[in-house]
DNA sequence: ATTCGTGCAAATGCTTTGCACCCAC
DNA sequence: GTGGGTGCAAAGCATTTGCACGAAT
């Protein structure tokens, strides 16, 4: 799955004229061990501490690459700022239950949902490119506290 | 409706030590007027054109307290900016199909949906709040241009 | 009178961009 | 060498907030 996407990654650059280099391979890499979900801040802290010379610049434009090739998604889970995961092709889509007490955020698939979806698409005579589905509650921890 | 609304909302300011204002009234009996879907910026323009001294952090705080006490609700639309409507809790939960072209939203309800998402929490032990679920794709009008 | 509401401008948080310089091909 | 990559700082946007003044009870 790593391979896909680094087919991904090394075509968008070349179908774009742009070139790979040390930092924007590193950030890739670094990303790919990424379980999860996670906002630029996330990473820029994390490479700091391996590359203390880069700037969050370079992540805003190379998690924009990453997006625009297909190799990240971006949500906002009703915040205000993005939240991004790697977008394997070859997974289900799923969807996610984000709990509002401690910020986790557990993700599901629902065939039901999914094929509900469609049906409803077509009586509006609607083409999906895609769709989110938020749960917002109470995660089981929560619950007990 | 307009009436549960106006109770909710005097209510909330009751409850709270806050006090009604000819302001806050005003941008409260307009965006009952409103059909669908706003942001912040949208009413401050139209409120300008009647009360050309109003500051648009008024409009913000007034919103923000129209939330709060559940006359307005927020979502993002996978944008990172707010988009409000009137919560007329009478009215079924509604989702929404935005069309990337033109933006165009149209509201449905599936109760397949609604049943589903009670069954998916309930296997993960997650209490549910809210739920937003939104479908991208294009409408009817754009895909024929 | 006191407390809250409001406009204004400054501050904030996240994100993008212009510019001068650096690096890959 | 040339064009893209990068850090830095400045700019952009949506939103919030501090403050002094104005209005509601």
């Amino acid at each position: 799955m790593t391979a896909q996407l680094k087919i991904r990654y090394d075509s968008y650059i070349q179908e774009n004229q742009l070139k790979s280099s040390r930092r924007r391979d590193m950030i890739f890499e670094h990303i790919l061990q990424i379980q999860g979900h996670f906002t630029v801040d996330n990473i820029y802290q994390e490479i700091l501490t391996i590359d203390s010379g880069i700037g969050i610049a370079t992540i805003y434009r190379t998690v924009r690459l990453l997006v625009a090739s297909g190799v990240l998604s971006e949500q906002t889970f009703g915040e205000k700022k993005g939240w991004f995961e790697i977008n394997d092709l070859k997974v289900e889509h799923h969807d996610h239950m984000i709990c509002t007490s401690c910020g986790k955020i557990i993700e599901f698939h629902s065939k039901v949902i999914e094929s509900n979806k469609h049906e409803i698409a077509k009586a509006h005579c609607f083409i999906i490119y895609s769709h989110k589905l938020e749960i917002f509650g109470l995660c089981n921890t929560c619950q007990k506290q």
